[in-house]
DNA sequence: GTGTCAAGATTTGTATGACAATTAAAAAGC
DNA sequence: GCTTTTTAATTGTCATACAAATCTTGACAC
C-alpha cells in the first residue's frame, strides 16, 4: 500500500473516512445522491474494501451517509448530520469558510450559551467555581497570545462542566474551534484584552454568587465583544 | 420506545454496536478501562473479526471509545461522547432510567430551547412560518394522543427549522424523545390539552411578529408546564 | 396494454485466514 | 540502576469467497 503524500499518522480508514466526510461536507455529493460503490473507492484510495467499509462505518456512524444492499451508500440529508461531532464539524467548517463558519458559530453562541451561564451559576460546586478561577488567572497571567487562547477555552470549558449536565457536553468541541478560529482575527491589542479580561471576571462573579440573571447578561456581553471581532474586523465599537 | 416490534432485523454489527454500546452506558465498563479484544467479542457474539471491527469503528466514531495497537480499545471518558447522537443518547437513556433522563433533558431544554425560540423569531422565513402553522393545526386537530405528540414534535422540529442554523439540528432527537417519553407521563386530560394549546399558540404569535422577546418568555412558560408533568406527576401548579 | 411473478444482476453484509504495524512490557546488556 | 533490545499481544490491513438484500428486467397470463 503505497500511501504517497500520507501527511497525517492516523489510520488509514481514518484517513479515507476524512477525505470522503470532507467532500460530502464540502457538496460535491449532495444529499440523497449515491456514492462511487466500495470497489470503486478502494480503486480511488488504493486500499481494499475491508478499510474501505470501515470508513463507510464511521461515515454511517456520524449520520453522513446510509447504506443498503443493491442500492449503495446515499448522503444522508443535512438535518441527520452529526454537526456537532468533532470531525464533522471540522469537514463542515472547511468547507463553508472561515467567515461563514463564524457568522454560524457566533450566533449559536450568542442564543445558546448565556442559558450555559445561567444554568452553570445555578447549579456549580465549589471545587468547579475553584477551576473556573484557575483559567481566570492563568487568562490574567498570559504573555503569548496561544495561552491566552488556551486560558480562554479553558474558561469556557469548566463553565460548561459547572452546569452539571452532560448534555452540554458536545458543544466543548464548537466553542474551542470558535475561539482558536476567531484568534486568528483578533489583534489582541491591550486595550482588547483588558476588555475581555474584565467581562469573563463578571461571568465568574456571577457564578460565585450563584446570579444566573447576572451570568447570563455577562456571558451575552461576552459575546457581543466578541461578535464586534467578527463584524467589522477592527472591533470598534466600545458599548456600554 | 412503545415501538418494540420493528427492532431486530438491522444489521449484524449494528446489533453488535447497540449491545456493546449499551453496555459501555450503563457503567458495566467505566471510562478508562480496556474492553474485552476483538477476538474475544467475536466469541462473545459468535460472530467474525469483521462484524466486530465494524462495531467498533461505529463506537469510535460516536466517542465511546478509542482504540490502540497491543493495548485494545479504551472507554473514553464520558466528556467525548457524543451523547446529542441519536444512538447514544437512546443508550444512555435507557442507562439511567426515565425519570433521571427526564430531569436531564428538561433541565437542559430549560435553558437552551428559550434561546431557540428566541432566533427563530429572529430567523424565519414565511414557508417555514407557514409549516410551523401548519403543525399547530395538526395538533389542534389531534383526536387520539400519539397524533398529538407526532404534531407537537413536528411544531418543535419545524421551530428549529425556523432558525435557520444547522448546528441546532442535533437538538431534534433530545426533543422528540423528551416529549415521547413524557408522553407516558402525562394524562392528556382535556385541561392541560387546552392549555398546552395555549402555550404554543403564543410562541407561533411570538414567532409570527418577529418578536424574540415574546417567544423567549413563550417557550418559558411551555416548558415549565411541562416541567410541572414530570415533578409531580400530577401536573398540578396551574401557574398563571 | 397491464399487472403479476420469477429470474437475474448489483451492491452491501459477513466470514475466514493471513500478515503488517504498533507499542507496552519483559529481558538483556552495561 | 539505567538504557537498549527483544518479545508478545492487539489492532490494522489485505485478499478472497460467499451470503443476503433488493432493484431491474423480462416472461407470462389476462
Amino acid at each position: 500500500m503505497h500511501r504517497s503524500a500520507k501527511i497525517g499518522k492516523r489510520n488509514l480508514h481514518t484517513e479515507i473516512a476524512a477525505s470522503i466526510g470532507a467532500r460530502i461536507c464540502s457538496g460535491e455529493f449532495l444529499p440523497g445522491t449515491v456514492l462511487p460503490n466500495e470497489a470503486e473507492w478502494g480503486r480511488i484510495h488504493r486500499a481494499s474494501r475491508t478499510a474501505i467499509r470501515e470508513a463507510m462505518k464511521v461515515l454511517q456512524a456520524k449520520g453522513l451517509i446510509h447504506s443498503k444492499p443493491k442500492i449503495g451508500s446515499r448522503v444522508s440529508p443535512r438535518e441527520s448530520w452529526n454537526l456537532l461531532d468533532k470531525d464533522v464539524f471540522a469537514w463542515n467548517g472547511a468547507a463553508v469558510g472561515r467567515k461563514a463558519f463564524l457568522v454560524t458559530t457566533q450566533e449559536f453562541r450568542r442564543h445558546i450559551e448565556p442559558g450555559i451561564a445561567e444554568l452553570a451559576a445555578l447549579k456549580r460546586k465549589p471545587e468547579q467555581l475553584h477551576a473556573l478561577g484557575e483559567a481566570l488567572t492563568k487568562m490574567r497571567g498570559a504573555t503569548h497570545a496561544d495561552d491566552s487562547v488556551a486560558a480562554d477555552v479553558a474558561f469556557h470549558r469548566e463553565l460548561l462542566a459547572c452546569t452539571n449536565n452532560e448534555l452540554l457536553n458536545p458543544f466543548a468541541i464548537l466553542i474551542e474551534q470558535t475561539l482558536s478560529s476567531l484568534f486568528e482575527f483578533t489583534t489582541f491589542a491591550n486595550t482588547h484584552q483588558r476588555r475581555a479580561m474584565n467581562l469573563h471576571e463578571r461571568i465568574w462573579r456571577a457564578v460565585k454568587d450563584q446570579d444566573s440573571v447576572a451570568a447570563r447578561k455577562a456571558m451575552q456581553n461576552l459575546i457581543a465583544d466578541t461578535d464586534a471581532v467578527v463584524a467589522g474586523t477592527k472591533s470598534s465599537k466600545v458599548k456600554k
